[in-house]
RNA sequence: GCCGGGAUGGCGAAACAGGAAGACGCGACAGACUCAAAAUCUGUUGGGCCUUCGCGCCCGUGGGGGUUCGACUCCCCCUCCCGGCACCA
């Protein structure tokens, strides 16, 4: 039966005649949770496949990112299944975090109490979208059955060294009130909230994440299923650098300096040194010279991302002392320098302005000698005439034993040399810094740590975990954490001495609850561990994991740490815990922006393109990605309740591959509806014909319907091959559109004689098309699918197989070219000889006129495709 | 600056291993149905040319060169766009 805009009559907003989409998919859905059609356990007969899509933020409403995120898991896991896979395919929540503090705030509203509500309708929108999740695997991070195994991880990796606290510099975000991580802040801001971060000396916990520094690194070049761009980001974010270290002697016969350099074939050309003003030194040598010290407290005050900023002037002092080249034996000075970063390598670097564009800046404002020592592939330099550092490979010059000896070698030679004469090594720095974990906010996982006048730091004994988060807490935004005023948290008993002690009153990051969920989804309900080995074993690893690429250094990288590091304390056996990563691309949408009122939302702009508060006209802006500032969003409520769950799937699907930038299109979304409606107009018309008797009929056999018969093998052969090859959704709907073409072009006939032998044909072509639909619009597919008699549902079917014999075509189109350029088609026998190929080419009346006066020089036949005919004088 | 990814009709996009550029969808135009509209169905739709309207000719995948019988596809150079990193020694 039709209805009206999809629910009820004369409630019509400009819509097309629909199905009862509403009907179809609710009751689906009731008939896929009553039977848990979903869940899995592990099974040894079959195929694993754990397909995982990142688990949300319950921030109150799914999102169109959810929608595609979420489809595109979907039909991965539909699609696996059908061809025979036990598919892990399990949804959580990453439920800890700050904006449940922030509605605490504003709303009054218990962090716990909002979560919960968030999740309980978010869980419903999910269920509306149709998603084959095995929802008795659903996890919550905030929910202290989880969040105790962080607690547990984390003391473990205590007891191993690589969670531990220390006073440093931390980033330090005003608005969220807590300290970030450095993969946290992008550009010197917030990712979170974009507002400016600055620098504060805390006492903070860390994870050491750098012991892991070149495993994550190498590891990449084995991840052969994640894009490129994500292995670069993480490449540049570890920031590997091979080069030495090298002491340079104090003139005064003090303890030496070390300094880290990549161009140790520079050597020779050092004719300076510069410190960090924060270098232990500094401050010795500081000592007494009000000038120096100055410098020392201004750069200590200085804003450090100005100070650190490329664009900041280079600036130093001369401290008066000097250190001695180890190779030359000069004595050369010592400064202090802007640029020049306590954090990486020693906090100390030899500088070469003739071959360091930095060092050369430096140098020619405070007139510092500049020596040649490399001279390029090709012509020479003279250190007076240089313009700019001479950065590239070279030959040594001007360096003693070394002179002639190409850069790359004498790096080497070099590095030998240093190390037989015990004053330098080889090694290597990463840009890559602890992961700093501690967060003074409450909606996190409490550290498990206990402070002890007497005992000092104490962990938590295991026994008394989960260490619980109070639920009587004052959250404000001042004043630290929320938890150092709950006097019953934080006063308690040494688990050592048993006397009077505090508790840690930081949480963790939340991004600790993300590096491990994957494992946890293996065996969720586990009560005494964290996980189950066993079942770990048995989906580990991730087959196809799916998210946006902003997780491409956070969660992406701190997931591979952690795994490692459960697999160094025994829990698991692999190292990388996805082996293949799709990033899909951003849901955009077009702007518009009103001079006066800035962003309006498409019902704030009339059919004239003004605004409606002011009448000016809009500025129709970029597509941009969507967000409720630029008022650019699709609410998927309102899309769902329109058009129904499979047309937004669908049309998410369609509209560009998946990991392309998506372009939202109210005409895009009308064609997807259009199209599943034609579908069902199609198989409901047809259905009581194609109920009755159908005959099996070879193909060999078969007299009519032939070409709808072969169409139906092609598509089959196209949407797998589309789905087995980077999950090309787009051009696999694209081929199950023609293939509904087909069907639509199809007469089932009314000769009696031929009507049965259409009807299979038309029936065999009508499962075919529901069976490949429905990995991605799967009520309407279930629903077809009963309707022709099945009982069991379209998900249990099997995945069909083309025949290639069916394919095989009789007759062929030849393409026929004269020097390149199409000429002439010619239909052959698929199986013509290239000699007859050839022959039939150049008989062809429309290829003879282009051969009028030339002679072939050279004829290319291109069996099954084409015939390139060359000429002399073209 | 370094690294990665891009650029194809009016629009979103196809073209998998070098072999008919533009599948499929959107939009537009025309027709059928209708009193009419919507919906639906059918056709046309890269640009240009024409006393021949054709199975026609020329041009056409950011620009310039090259390899090849043949290039969206491979090579070299360049422009622009998106993303990451960046005083990292």
């Amino acid at each position: 039966m039709l209805f009206i805009g999809g629910t009820i009559a004369g409630e019509r907003i400009g819509m097309a005649r629909s199905y009862d989409f509403k009907g179809v998919e609710a009751g689906w859905q009731r008939v896929w949770e009553e039977r848990k059609a979903f869940r899995v356990t592990e099974d040894a007969s079959q195929p694993k496949y754990y397909c995982l899509v990142m688990y949300p933020y319950p921030s109150g409403k799914i999102h169109m990112g959810h929608v595609r995120n979420y489809a595109i898991g979907d039909v991965v896991a539909r699609y696996f299944r059908m061809r025979g896979h036990n598919v892990l395919h399990p949804m959580g929540w990453d439920s800890f975090g700050l904006p449940a503090e922030n509605a605490a705030i504003e709303h009054g509203v218990h962090p716990a109490a909002w979560t919960v509500e968030n999740i309980t309708y978010m869980r419903t929108q999910l269920k509306r979208m149709g998603l084959s999740y095995d929802w008795d695997r659903e996890i919550t991070c905030s929910d202290p059955e989880y969040y105790r195994w962080n607690q547990w991880l984390f003391l473990r990796m205590y007891e191993k060294g690589l969670a531990y606290k220390k006073p440093a510099l931390v980033n330090w975000c005003e608005v969220c009130q807590t300290v970030l991580a450095n993969e946290q802040v992008e550009g010197g801001r917030c990712w979170r909230d974009d507002s400016v971060v600055i620098q504060k000396e805390l006492d903070q916990w860390f994870l050491k994440i750098t012991a892991y520094a070149d495993e994550l690194l190498t590891g990449l070049d084995r991840l052969p299923g994640w894009p490129e761009r994500v292995k670069t980001m993480q490449r540049n974010w570890i920031g590997k650098s091979v080069g030495a270290e090298v002491d340079f002697p104090m003139a005064d016969g003090g303890p030496p300096i070390t300094i880290f350099t990549t161009r140790q074939d520079t050597l020779y050309g050092a004719t300076f040194m510069v410190l960090a003003p924060e270098h232990a030194l500094a401050h010795r040598l500081a000592r007494g010279r009000p000038e120096v010290e100055g410098f020392i407290e201004r750069m200590r005050t200085e804003d450090r991302l100005v100070r650190t900023a490329a664009e900041t002037e280079k600036e130093g002092v001369f401290t008066g002392a000097f250190a001695i080249n180890p190779l030359t034996q000069e004595k050369i000075p010592i400064w202090l320098a802007n640029f020049v970063l306590l954090e990486y390598g020693t906090g100390a670097i030899m500088s070469v302005p003739s071959h360091d564009q930095r060092d050369f800046d430096f140098a020619r404002k405070y007139h510092l000698p500049i020596r040649l020592v490399i001279d390029p592939e090709e012509g020479t330099l003279v250190a007076a005439d240089l313009e700019k550092a001479y950065e590239g490979e070279g030959v040594m010059v001007n360096s003693g034993p070394f002179s002639g000896l190409p850069s790359g070698e004498g790096r080497e030679a070099i590095t030998r040399y240093l190390e037989e004469r015990r004053i330098g090594k080889g090694a290597v720095n990463y840009r890559l810094r602890d992961w700093g974990v501690s967060r003074q906010r409450y909606w996190g996982t409490p550290i498990p740590i206990i402070y002890c006048d007497r005992c000092g730091t104490v962990p938590v004994p295991e026994r008394d975990l989960p260490v619980l988060l109070p639920r009587d807490v004052e959250i404000t935004m001042k004043g630290g954490s929320p938890l150092a005023r709950v006097e019953h948290f934080v006063n308690v008993s040494c688990p050592a001495c048993h006397g009077p002690a505090r508790r840690e009153t930081d949480t963790m990051d939340t991004f600790v609850d993300s590096s491990w969920y994957f494992l946890r989804f293996c065996s969720p309900k586990e009560e005494n561990r964290a996980l189950d080995p066993a079942k770990v074993m048995y989906w580990m690893p991730v087959d196809q994991y799916i998210g946006g690429i902003e997780h491409a250094v956070l969660h992406l990288l701190y997931a591979r740490f952690f795994t490692r590091v459960m697999r160094d304390l025994g829990l698991v056996s692999i190292d990388e815990p996805f082996v293949n990563l799709l990033t899909q691309g951003m849901v955009c949408k077009e702007t518009y922006r009103c001079p006066t009122h800035g962003y309006r939302l498409p019902d704030e702009v009339d059919a004239k393109g003004r605004c409606t508060a002011c009448g000016q006209p809009v500025e129709i802006g970029r597509i941009e990605k969507m967000s409720k500032s630029k008022k650019n969003v699709v609410d998927p409520d309102d899309l769902m309740n329109r058009y129904g769950a499979d047309t937004a799937r669908l049309f998410s699907l369609f509209a560009a591959p998946p990991e392309k930038d998506l372009e939202w299109s109210d005409q895009g979304v009308e064609g997807a509806f259009r199209f599943l409606n034609r579908v069902y107009r199609l198989v409901e018309g047809w259905a009581e014909e194609l109920c009755r008797p159908v005959k099996p009929v070879s193909f060999a056999a078969l007299t009519v319907g032939r070409a709808l018969y072969q169409k139906a093998h092609f598509t089959i052969k196209k949407v797998t091959e589309d789905l087995d090859r980077d999950f090309h959704f787009n051009t696999a709907i694209a081929a199950l559109m023609e293939l509904v073409n087909s069907l639509g072009q199809f007469d089932l006939g009314s000769a009696p004689e031929e009507r049965e032998e259409k009807r299979t044909v038309a029936r065999f072509a009508v499962e075919t098309l529901l069976v490949l639909l429905a990995p991605f619009a799967p009520h309407l597919a279930e629903e077809l699918w009963q309707r022709l008699g099945h009982s069991r549902s379209i998900a249990e079917a099997r995945w069909p197989v083309h025949s290639t014999e069916v394919i095989q075509q009789e007759e062929i189109l030849v393409v026929v070219q004269v020097n390149g350029k199409l000429r002439s088609r010619l239909v052959l026998p698929a199986d013509a000889e290239e000699e007859a190929l050839r022959a039939a080419a150049l008989k062809d009346s429309r290829v003879q006129a282009w051969l009028e006066g030339r002679q072939v020089v050279r004829v290319v036949v291109v069996p099954k495709k084409l015939v390139n005919i060359v000429t002399d004088e073209r």
